[in-house]
DNA sequence: CAATGATGTTGACACTGCAAACATGGATGC
DNA sequence: GCATCCATGTTTGCAGTGTCAACATCATTG
């Protein structure tokens, strides 16, 4: 399975390094072209190598696909566990707001550790653990807010999927936003909301997750005072 | 279930109603094994007709998805035209629910309206009608709340962005929830938040979008008279 | 220095979307 | 009644795909 011991250094064989190659170009050419037309065939064109070189590397383009969503999932994690937990409320914002951003800051890898195209995560272990991370964590900033009283009583996973839909969902409008401002609709998630109502959301979303937070703060006087 | 009469939408030729047969074909097909191996071929076989028949009734396989789409669009935006708009308070509640179960009694047609499949909406006159439809009532909803003073101040198309994130994650959990207990993992949409917390919100979307609410209203204790 | 195993190549198969030319037969005008 | 038209369905064909199997290469290691 891991093939990454030859040396530290990329170079090496044939080609150099052809499994990073693959990864790179595949998001290149996802962010130009869309998820739809990518064939495997086509990276290894662009590569330089024959047809089925990237089966030496990837069982399949499916895993190709789950390789650079579970990058992605491993980021996101990493961005969300950055945020200190003295705060409560402070940390439930922030913990949503690094979703969104890391969103917009990734939109390809995004679109791939959230969006249809890999499907099913079964058969890809790293794939289900980093993703399991991200939730985890969100789940703990949540039941950190239960605990100390900063959020009014709930049931922990009912919350969790609530603040969750809430933050997916503006994500999701902030890439489509940002997709379209730059002309280019590469990556076309959420068609549906018109223009105008993706732009305001993506231009305050910290506003929008203050909305949801609002009715779950035991003190909303205290949003007033968060830092952004 | 029985289509013996010429309508004006399908005509009796060589097949019968091969573009009706196809649309159906379509559905099943992708509910029984997702979006991704979908091909016109298969359903032309399927269908007992020869490979490139579809091509009469739809431009494309891309056409094709986008006339069931809209189809969609349309049965929603009439679901949600359905809602009674002398409560704001109880409309904005209604509205968001009729959306949510519109979700979970058409899995598949929802898919295709908002997933990523159908990519750019542009060129599908009708699709792009349908869904704007589907959109403008939910901003007439929220308007005529923030009219009657029923919801604080706010900016329309924020509002309306926070609202339609929410709904529209939760039912994306819904769906997943559901697909996955139905143990056909047909539907692929949303794998990340664990099987629990899907559950969680399925059971009660309800209260998801009371959370939501609870901070939007001017009076949220009217929420606890609401009807469900 | 030879053996080994990871890497890349060639060739092949079944499949796809789609276009163009062709065939069929119900609807329509005379 | 008959000829015609045109929507519908067929055949043929091309370019492209994912993936497998057999083969070639070559850095690393015993």
């Amino acid at each position: 399975m891991n093939a990454s011991q030859h040396g530290d250094d990329g170079r090496s064989y044939h080609h150099g390094d052809l499994r990073k190659t693959l990864l790179e170009t595949c998001c290149a050419h996802i962010a130009s072209q869309g998820t739809e037309g990518l064939s495997l065939r086509a990276l290894a064109r662009e590569a330089g190598v024959s047809p089925t070189a990237p089966y030496r590397h990837f069982d399949s383009r499916h895993a190709l696909l789950a390789a650079l969503a579970t990058e992605g999932f491993e980021e996101l994690a990493a961005s969300m566990r950055a945020v200190a937990l003295d705060d409560p409320v402070q940390a439930f914002f922030d913990c949503a707001l690094s979703y969104i951003r890391y969103a917009a800051g990734n939109p390809v890898k995004y679109h791939l550790m959230f969006g249809e195209v890999i499907g099913d995560f079964s058969g890809h272990e790293e794939l289900t653990a980093a993703a399991g991370d991200c939730y985890a964590r969100l789940e703990q900033v949540l039941q950190v807010g239960l605990d100390s009283g900063d959020l009014r009583p709930d049931n922990l996973e009912e919350l969790c999927g609530t603040v969750w839909a809430l933050v997916h969902g503006l994500a999701g409008l902030t890439l489509a936003a940002q997709a379209k401002a730059s002309s280019k609709p590469i990556e076309d998630i959420m068609q549906v909301p018109p223009l105008r109502a993706q732009q305001a959301v993506a231009a305050a979303p910290e506003r929008a997750v203050l909305r949801l937070m609002e009715g779950l703060v035991a003190d909303p006087s205290r949003l007033h005072g968060l830092k952004h």
